[in-house]
RNA sequence: GCACCCGUAGCUCAACUGGAUAGAGCAUCGGUCUUCGGAACCGAGGGUUAGGGGUUCGAAUCCCUUCGGGUGUACCA
């Protein structure tokens, strides 16, 4: 029994009553979980709202709510308090019946899986095979992930599909660069790196001719914008006071452009500088002048299929998936389906005809174009040179799988920069007919660095992904090492046993930096903080784990006779019954995780529940008492682990007996 | 220009989507300890929730406005 729904369940038939039905679901989601324990348990509020509506003051509405209602076998105490508000405390014979339900089911701790399944297809980390995989990654990999073992934990029917991005303009620079700069020899010792090296030359000498190019417009704007600065300075505004107000603003204006403008022009010179001051780079750039173009033509002739390129793609992402499969399999990340853009190359024509059969799509300056309502620009699904785009990949993804799997929902876990492009894609499927499924843009925030910028390496690079877990990982070896050694009864571990725990505890920590935070705003990285041994970290909640299992080793208990001999949970201490409350929401954590998408509020709750925990730990002594209590205590020790153990695992992290 | 997002303690972030006295963690200062493994626990200071106005029983949350920051903006993904 979840005791939230319960009590909504109970509510129901008397808030019925007194208002409309449309009004039900708002009224029930005042029932809540009291925000002071002071408060009790639960607290309903409703009866404020309400007591407007029917005209009575909400205290005494709320008197005769509780009347109605029947809470007697739940509760020990309802009260109305301040305005009306209706605060619960459950009885102890509740939560020791609840809790006892849950010690007793180790599959799901008396967590019931969903009445009503839904089909759920999660659309995440969706890197391109061409480039190694980047910080941003981590994001959309992490939370994705984390939302599909929620989700199907409560008895969702899953589908994760990883959108790989194998067919762009990218596998075009990889293909010029292969056939003109490879070094061969490279290729056939390394060929991820030597790739990953073409990759990098390609974007550089086309950032150079960009660059070069734009120089002289981006000054001359420069200038212009200069001498407009020049002439607000200049103008006096005299008695005219709107006037002066516009003046302002307009001088604050073209002040902030001139910085942006001028930060632009520095990064232009810089990418250019970058190229000639290497004599050989500098000689390449200027052997290939017109490489931009000539990505774009290798890619036509990929898409065109080119035999020589479709076998240097296929070679190309034999080693590419290799590369990305290594950092999955770190991060413990699988997915059911990996259908990339590649895999719909052929059916984007077809969507093309569809949507101009069904007059969606009109041509307007040489390109295909879906107009919409709610937004300016349309969504160009072919462009002026016959090329599909990413929009038209998108919608082609849509449609099978709504041929394929019909969803009741689809999550795009992406960089909420790519906000327009999901509305208008959202937009478009609707008008196309597939009405029926829920689109939802799990967006996320930018990692930035400490200087509050996008997270770069000390050149200006994006800051590769496999790099980062290296450092995690050697960040927990120091810390593990350097903790084992100074332990009072001498080190523990070998050097083998301290590496698999500096893996586990690093990338379980760069893994709940991220869950931990509101995934909707950017978050600000840190190595430091990552790795930190105290507070909200990984490190923490799984070293409650592992001083859980501390108990049970000295005590040498034996957890199958544990389990079996349970008895009632004593409440001898008001931290025992705080803790008995917090497992028991366990439920509700992940309730609220799947209402918006947001693997936070599952790592706040595990974190409330360690910090309970060791509060009941430095109170109440297990091993040190006898006979029933020293067994009910057991028990809560086991529950707390098992409930660590099964969050952790639905954030896709892991847990230690010892560290 | 237009559209969207954001501004909470010195720092990094919460706040169950309108609820009661805005909470954690770092950092700082002070305490607990011959420990169930101190990677722990307890306590203190620190806030006009960017500013102003409004809506109502009640606002960090909704509306208006000013300031400050970010992102996107017709053929990249």
């Amino acid at each position: 029994m979840n005791l939230l729904s319960e009590l909504k369940h109970r509510f129901t038939p008397a808030l019925s009553e007194l208002a409309n039905p449309q009004d039900l679901p708002a009224l029930l989601a005042m029932i809540r979980p009291a925000q002071d324990a002071k408060f009790g348990d639960y607290q309903a509020n409703c009866a404020m709202p309400l007591g407007k509506r029917v005209g009575q003051p909400p205290r005494e509405l709320a008197n005769q709510l509780i009347e109605t209602v029947t809470l007697d076998d739940l509760a020990e105490k309802v009260e109305v308090a301040g305005p009306g508000f209706i605060n619960i405390t459950i009885s102890d014979q509740i939560l020791n019946q609840e809790l006892t339900q849950a010690f007793a089911d180790l599959q799901r701790l008396g967590i019931e899986a969903s009445p009503l399944p839904k089909k759920i297809i999660i659309d995440f980390s969706s890197p391109n095979v061409a480039k190694p995989l980047h910080v941003g990654h981590i994001r959309s990999t992490a939370i994705g992930d984390s939302l599909s073992r929620v989700l199907r934990f409560l008895g969702h029917d899953v589908i994760t599909d990883n959108h790989l991005g194998d067919w762009g303009t990218q596998f075009g620079m990889i293909l010029y660069g292969y056939k003109n700069f490879s070094d061969a020899q490279a290729y056939a010792e390394n060929p991820i790196a030597e790739l990953s090296s073409i990759y990098r030359t390609v974007r550089h000498l086309i950032d150079y001719h960009n660059s070069v190019a734009k120089l002289p417009d981006a000054k001359a704007l420069l200038e212009k914008q200069e001498q407009l600065f020049a002439e607000f300075s200049a103008t006096d505004p005299g008695e005219d006071k709107a006037l002066a107000k516009k003046l302002k603003k307009d001088t604050k204006s073209i002040k902030s452009k001139i910085a942006a403008q001028k930060e632009m022009i520095q990064s232009l010179v810089q990418t250019i500088e970058t190229v000639e001051s290497d004599p050989a780079t500098r000689d390449l750039a200027n052997r290939h002048p017109q490489i931009a173009q000539n990505v774009l033509a290798e890619t036509a002739q990929l898409h065109a299929g080119d035999i020589e390129n479709k076998e240097l793609w296929s070679d190309f992402m034999e080693h590419g998936m290799q590369e990305i499969q290594r950092v999955y399999d770190r991060l413990d990340i699988k997915f059911d389906f990996v259908l990339g853009e590649s895999f719909y190359h052929e059916q984007l024509s077809t969507v093309v005809d569809e949507l101009i059969s069904k007059e969606m799509a009109t041509e307007s300056e040489g390109a295909l174009c879906v107009f919409l309502e709610n937004h300016k620009a349309p969504m160009i699904i072919r462009k002026s040179d016959g090329a599909f785009l990413y929009a038209t990949t998108d919608l082609a993804t849509i449609k099978y799988r709504m041929s394929e799997w019909k969803p009741d929902v689809i999550l795009y876990v992406v960089d909420f920069r790519q906000g327009e492009h999901f509305e208008k894609l959202f937009d478009v499927a609707r008008l196309w007919g597939y009405t029926d499924t829920e689109y939802q843009h799990v967006k996320f925030g930018t990692v930035m660095g400490d200087d509050g910028k996008p997270f770069k390496t000390r050149a200006g690079d994006t800051v590769g992904l496999e790099p980062l877990l290296d450092e995690a990982e050697n960040r927990a070896l120091a810390l593990v090492t350097q903790l084992d050694e100074g332990k009072p009864g001498g080190p523990e571990f070998d050097e083998e046993q301290r590496k698999a725990i500096a893996q586990m505890v690093g990338i379980s920590a760069l893994k709940y930096a991220d869950l931990s935070q509101n995934r909707t705003s950017d978050y600000t990285f840190s190595y430091d903080k990552m790795v930190e041994l105290k507070g909200n970290t990984a490190t923490y909640l799984q070293y409650g784990y592992a001083r859980v299992n501390g108990i049970f080793r000295k005590g040498e208990v034996d957890i199958d006779d544990l389990r079996e001999n349970a008895v009632p949970f004593e409440f001898t201490e008001d931290i025992e019954r705080e803790l008995a409350l917090k497992l028991l929401r366990f439920e509700e954590a992940l309730q609220d995780v799947i209402s918006d998408y947001r693997p936070n509020l599952l790592a706040n709750y595990l974190f409330e529940l360690t910090q309970t925990f060791f509060v009941f730990f430095e109170k109440c002594p297990v091993l040190k008492t006898a006979g029933s209590l020293r067994q009910s205590r057991l028990q809560f020790c086991d529950l707390t682990a098992r409930t660590l153990q099964k969050g952790l695992s639905l954030l896709g992290i892991g847990v230690l007996q010892k560290m």
